[in-house]
DNA sequence: ATCAGTTGTTTTATTAGCAAAACATTGGTT
DNA sequence: AACCAATGTTTTGCTAATAAAACAACTGAT
């Protein structure tokens, strides 16, 4: 239990919070204003031209970002396909956050932007796949939901953090 | 959309992974060996005693683990609100990803490795609700996720990263 | 043309987290 | 006593990601 092997691999993760954050922000700059600087992603992100014309730099290096001609940044294939993948898991954690356990929008918003680029796409997919039959308009789905937030109104309410999570689920720990 | 306020949280976490690592290894040393030592704690890590020295140093620094008159470890009350926090966060969010998503149990330990500190504390608290109601011998419950997982068999798929997850809800975006 | 503003880069410095290596301390064996 | 192994610390160096400041280049207005 507790394999190092695990927990290192959090470092082993190909996209930083940073790295999936300045392509995020290339992309949103592209639809929101047809392209995309330095200064732009710097704006963006609230951090320095200096700062973000290295990260850029490191980021073209790896093929992620090209540049035009003229110093405008755009997502490479690559760059692209990272980008989806993470807008499509914070958009699937962000709905179950929010729409599933009624979490307030900020909350959802902030916990979802933390995980997004590090959900496997395994995981992502199967959250999708359990997030779009839970919020269908399949009956069992609807009673299901109905039930589950009556009883949260109830506010039958453990001690947070809960001492023995698999006590409380009446198993035994493996 | 996407304000620089939400994705710099990030870094203003309290808890690294790291951190959260070093914590959890004391709490389970403790529980293991019935003590913890710097080179107790680098072993479990698989990190040079050096690294873990620095480390521990500044969590004695910032009050989350106490020594010994002789080099033994152990957490403080701090410490230990955090590594209970965080141990209820990585078992609920394992179950979820192992029992109802049906991953994998490896990937459910790497993927709840690398959120459970991440999560606050009120998300993992609707996420306990969530999964005690789901997992609990309710009739609804038990339908809806022998519903769920009959779908899941039947290999209903999109391809992942789904380009317009509200599109798929047949929702708007704000 | 000059002056101001914007842009992009580079350099210097900081922090967190690691490795590697040197060092001192301690504990037991022989 | 001498030795060896384990332990803990410190120093040096590395990488990622930031700020701050200096600098060069371009743009536009007057």
């Amino acid at each position: 239990m507790m394999a190092s092997d695990v927990w290192k691999e959090y470092e082993s993760n190909e996209i930083s919070h940073s790295v999936a954050h300045h392509l995020t922000a290339i992309h949103e700059l592209m639809d929101d204003q047809g392209y995309a600087r330095v200064s732009d992603v710097a704006r963006a992100l609230e951090i320095t031209r200096g700062s973000a014309s290295l990260t850029l730099k490191a980021l073209k290096a790896r093929g992620l970002v090209v540049e035009d001609h003229n110093k405008f940044l755009k997502l490479s294939e690559d760059g692209r396909r990272i980008v989806d993948s993470i807008l499509a898991k914070r958009a699937v954690v962000r709905k179950f956050l929010n729409e599933v356990l009624k979490l307030d929008e900020h909350q959802a918003e902030v916990d979802a932007c933390k995980v997004e680029h590090l959900l496997s796409a395994q995981t992502g997919g199967q959250l999708l796949h359990f997030v779009h039959f839970l919020l269908s308009d399949d009956p069992t789905a609807r009673q299901f939901l109905a039930e589950f937030w009556s009883k949260l109104d109830q506010n039958e309410e453990w001690q947070w953090p809960v001492q023995d999570v698999d006590q409380l689920f009446n198993m035994e720990s493996k």
